[in-house]
DNA sequence: ATAGTTCTGAACCGATCGGTCCGGAATTTC
DNA sequence: GAAATTCCGGACCGATCGGTTCAGAACTAT
């Protein structure tokens, strides 16, 4: 009958995963994104719906990669040291692509509120999967459920501090050092 | 001679702040602006300049106000107590007002990163001054240089989390638990 | 009043925004 | 080959963007 071939859905998805955490939701025009996506202006509209659905899975996807490094890293390694191996993920050398876009979740958490925010809260409710998983973690290894719950929320504020000072683009050295302080005194307060 | 009354720049000024801390550089457009500052589109470009001499006008003065404040709270407490009530800065009830637009200088930071790199840029240099008066105020304590320039730099990662959990819209309550757990933790790394 | 100066509402500008549409090229089945 | 189907480049859409211009209202000093 007709043409079967499509262009790769999944990996024009995934470029524009990557623009959307460079740019943010807005700088990333319709034409940056077609640009970075390698297809159509009529492709696109077809595959995805608009830019806000787009966008959307793309915070979804980016929502599940993160939770499933997570678990990943908390599975192999007492729970302390997997959480460490997640903040320091994304750590490259300076000046090199992902490593200093800071965190899709806590980017879009802030640029879509009071504009968006359904994006937003969105955004956040994924973040607080994140800090559920901190939680879960904490509490296998056998502190007080008080004392997960506060940790965990603190550990979440370290990490969003440390996903701006990614964006705020700081030299990783420097990041790794807030890591290790951090985690020394959390590691004291268990 | 002429016609001497000027609309008030200064009001103008700290309302165009508002819109800019509620909605983000690029969300807030000409025509907002206006509205909210109620003046005209010529006076704006005779008193402004353009959109970005403005913005750039209101982060500067947001950091200022910013450092007055921190340099208050410390000046009349015990630096800790100081530092506190700094990170508590800004704890409205939830729904009201600035309690939950997070901090420009963070805001700022993130969302022109990647899009307009001097805006990010100067945010984050007010950032680190915010750092810098963090380290004076620990090392007044006494503590060691090493450890005065360790935990300050956790101390900004702990209110960059905080301003994200601002933000995100995070009842007022959930945030002044996180302060104070985080500042117990810190207490005992002192 | 009049002259002199500063104000501002509104019209206007080109550029770009996100989104739609269509005609022809491409690729398959028959 | 021909017919059927899907692809996509490019033209096009109205809306909005940030920014400019100007005529005339508003106000003061004389």
């Amino acid at each position: 009958m007709a043409r079967p071939v499509e262009f790769d859905r999944t990996l024009a998805r995934d470029r524009a995963l990557l623009l959307f955490w460079r740019r943010g939701y807005q700088a990333a025009s319709l034409s940056d994104l077609l640009a970075a996506m390698e297809i159509s202006r009529s492709s696109f509209y077809a595959a995805f719906g608009d830019k806000r659905g787009l966008f959307l899975e793309c915070l979804d996807l980016f929502a599940e990669r993160t939770l499933n490094f997570l678990n990943g890293t908390l599975e192999t390694s007492p729970p302390l040291d997997g959480l460490k191996r997640f903040f320091e993920m994304g750590l490259g050398r300076m000046g090199d692509g992902e490593s200093h876009w800071g965190c899709l979740l806590v980017n879009t958490s802030l640029e879509m509120a009071g504009v968006d925010d359904a994006l937003s809260q969105r955004a956040s409710a994924h973040l607080a999967q994140v800090q559920a998983a901190f939680e879960a973690s904490l509490l296998k290894t056998g502190c007080s459920p008080q004392k997960a719950a506060d940790l965990s929320a603190v550990l979440m504020l370290l990490l969003e501090g440390l996903r701006v000072s990614s964006r705020r683009a700081l030299p990783p050295e420097t990041q790794r050092n807030q890591i290790h302080t951090a985690f020394r005194i959390v590691d004291a307060a268990l």
